[in-house]
DNA sequence: TTGTAAAATGTAAGCGCTTACAATTCTATT
DNA sequence: AATAGAATTGTAAGCGCTTACATTTTACAA
C-alpha cells in the first residue's frame, strides 16, 4: 500500500494539512495530535516526499556544483568543505564536473534554468565571458570560487595568492638571508600563477635588492616543468640561492632535478613551494610552503551561497572574500629541526 | 512571466500534452508542430521542469553516492569515475559523505525511503549489520563498492585485494630470489588488509619457504604506523630483505625510516606498497606498488546499477565483480632504471 | 463520395506536498 | 451561560509535469 501524506491522514483521522504542520516544524499542532500523528507516520515508516515538497515550495534544498574537473586533491578538499556545510545545515550536493567547457555551459543553464537546484558554486578556473552571461542572468544565486576577474555583480571566494608568495619570500628574505631568489612561474595567463608572481616581485622590490629578470623561468603546474624549471635555473651562470616553485607539484619536480644534480636541499639550495598538497609533508626535508585553506574556502561558498538564497544578503549585491593563507615551515627552507 | 509547459502550449496553441510529448522525444507528433514548439521554447528560454516531472514519473534521474568520507584521494578517484559514468548516461549525481556511521544510516534511509534518488552506491568499508538491513530492505536498488562479506542478495564491486598482494610478492620471489620478505599489515579487522595478508601468507607458501611470524608486524594503514612497522622490522634480530607495506601510505612512511636508519632502497632493502596513490610515482626511487582501477570501479558501480534501475538486469539477484589490480613496478624493489 | 484505420492531438486525472483561507473548537472573561 | 478571541484543524487550489483514454484529423481504399 502506497505512504503519502493521505494515508498517513486518514489512519490519523487528521486531515493531510495537518500531517503536513507536523512535519514541517513549529507550526501550531496540538501537541497530543502531532504526537499522534508522528507515531503513526513512524509505524508506517513515513518519510515525506522531498520531490513533491520540492515541486509544492518551489525549492529544493540542494545546492549545484560545478568542478572544472573531478581530479585531484585540490578539488576534493573544496568539496569536502562544501559538503560538511550543506550536511550541516541540512542541504543536499549535486556535483557535476564539466567534462569539458561546452559542457560547463550546458550544465549551468541545466541547474539554473530548470529548478534542479536552489544556488550554485561555481568553479571555473578560466572564466568564459559565456559563463560570466549566464551567471549575471540567473535568477538563482551563484557563488564563485577562485574566479580569477573581480567581475563585477558577482560573489566570489578566493584565496590569498599574492600574500602567501609575498610571506612565502618575506621569510627567505628575512629569516634566512637570501637574495637571489628563483621562481618557476605557473602556466601564462592563469590568474593563480599571475597572482603568485606578483606577490614574489613586489617581495623582492620591497624587502630585498629587486628582481632579476634572468631568475624567472616558465612552469606550468606539473612536476615536469618543475623539473625541468630547476634544471633551467641551475644553468645559469648566476645561480639562485633559493628557489620559489610556483606550486608543490613543480616543486615535487625540483627535489628529482636537485637530487640528480646532487645537490642538497637546503644546504645547497633552498626551496619553496605554494599549495601545501599532501605530498609535500612527505618530502625530506619537508617542504616549506603555503598552507591554502581550501575546505575552508568551500564551507564559505556554501554559507554564503544559503545566505542568498534564504534571503539574508542581497543576492544582487557583488560580494568578494580573499581567504588568508598561511606560511608552513618546512626544512626545505633551511629552517631546522624538520 | 511564468515559463511552464502550459505557457509554451498556449503560445504554440496546442495542449500540453503536445508539448510534453515533443520534450520527451521519439513519441507521436507531427513534424510540423514539433518544429513549431521547439520553436517557442527556445524563444522563451524554457526547460521542463525536472523535479515536476520527477513527481510525475516517480524517478528521478540521479543517483545518490554515499561515501564513508570524502577526505583523500582514494574516494576522488571513485566519485571520478561514477561521475564520468553518469554524466555519460546523462544523470545526475548526489553526494553525500557520512560524517559518522550514525548518519550513513540516515542518509540511506533519506536517499531510499524518500524518493530523492533512483538508487544508491554505497561504499560501507565496516558494513554494520543495520546498514545491510537497510540495503537489504530497500526498494531501490543498490550498490556496493568494496564491501568486506559476501552479503547474499547484495551486489558489490570490488578490487582483487588478494591477488594484487600475490602478484606482487611474487614479483619479489620469482624476479629478485627475495625469500626472507616482511610484511606491515593494515588494521585489524579492515577487509582490504585481510585479503592482502591472505595473498602474501599465500605467495610465500607457494612460491617460497612458507611464511614467517617474526616478518608480520602491525600497522594501520598510516604513514607513522608505516614509519614504527618499519623500524620494528629493522629492529628483528634476523631481518627481512624485503618489505611488503600494506598500503602505499605506509610505504612512504617507511621510505623515511629506511632514510633514519641510513638504510638504501632497494640496495639494502626492497620495499613495496600497495594502491598505487598518486604520491607513489615521485618517491625515489618509485614505489613499486600495485595499481587499484578506483576510477574503473566507480563507473562499473554506476553502469551496473543504471542497469538494475532500467530493468535489464535483475535487481533481486546478487552480483559480485572483482576488478583485477596491476603490479606497477618501479625501482624500490630492485628493478632497474626507475 | 464514403468509410475506416492510422496518425495526431486533446482532456483530465493524477504524482505528494504546501498553504491561504475558512471553519471549528477551546479558553477565559463577563 | 454567553461570547470574543485565540488556538487548532480542515478545505481546496495550486506546483509543473506525464499519460491513459477520448477525440479529432488525415490518408487512402473501395
Amino acid at each position: 500500500m502506497k505512504i503519502n501524506i493521505t494515508e498517513v491522514a486518514k489512519r490519523a483521522g487528521v486531515s493531510i494539512a495537518t500531517v503536513s504542520r507536523t512535519f514541517n516544524g513549529n507550526d501550531l499542532v496540538r501537541e497530543e495530535t502531532r504526537a499522534k500523528i508522528l507515531k503513526i507516520a513512524h509505524e508506517l515508516n513515513y518519510i515525506p516526499n522531498p520531490i513533491a515538497r520540492s515541486l509544492s515550495r518551489q525549492a529544493t534544498d540542494t545546492i549545484g556544483v560545478v568542478l572544472p574537473d573531478l581530479v585531484g586533491e585540490f578539488f576534493m578538499d573544496i568539496i569536502h568543505g562544501i559538503d560538511e556545510e550543506a550536511y550541516r545545515q541540512n542541504w543536499y550536493v549535486l556535483v557535476s564536473s564539466s567534462h569539458s567547457q561546452r559542457n560547463i555551459i550546458e550544465t549551468l543553464i541545466e541547474f539554473m534554468g530548470s529548478g534542479r537546484v536552489d544556488g550554485v558554486i561555481l568553479m571555473a578556473p578560466q572564466m568564459h565571458k559565456e559563463v560570466a552571461e549566464i551567471v549575471l542572468k540567473s535568477k538563482r544565486p551563484v557563488v564563485l570560487i577562485n574566479a580569477c576577474e573581480d567581475l563585477s555583480n558577482i560573489v566570489n571566494f578566493k584565496i590569498n595568492n599574492f600574500e602567501g608568495a609575498f610571506n612565502n619570500i618575506k621569510h627567505l628574505v628575512e629569516v634566512h638571508g637570501f637574495k637571489k631568489i628563483g621562481i618557476i612561474k605557473g602556466p601564462e595567463g592563469n590568474c593563480d600563477s599571475d597572482e603568485r608572481f606578483a606577490g614574489y616581485i613586489e617581495a623582492l622590490n620591497k624587502l630585498a635588492v629587486g628582481s632579476n629578470e634572468s631568475f624567472v623561468v616558465p612552469g606550468d603546474f606539473s612536476v615536469e616543468s618543475g623539473y625541468n624549471g630547476f634544471l633551467n635555473l641551475m644553468r645559469k651562470k648566476e645561480k639562485p640561492d633559493a628557489v620559489f616553485a610556483s606550486n608543490d607539484m613543480m616543486a615535487v619536480g625540483a627535489y628529482k632535478a636537485a637530487a640528480e644534480l646532487g645537490m642538497k636541499i637546503p644546504d645547497d639550495i633552498a626551496l619553496v613551494g605554494f599549495d601545501d598538497i599532501y605530498l609535500s609533508q612527505f618530502l625530506t626535508p619537508r617542504l616549506t610552503t603555503v598552507h591554502v585553506p581550501l575546505s575552508e574556502l568551500g564551507r564559505k561558498a556554501v554559507q554564503y551561497l544559503l545566505d542568498m538564497v534564504n534571503g539574508k544578503v542581497d543576492k544582487k549585491k557583488s560580494y568578494s572574500e580573499t581567504i588568508p593563507t598561511e606560511l608552513k615551515i618546512g626544512g626545505s627552507c633551511g629552517c631546522s629541526s624538520f
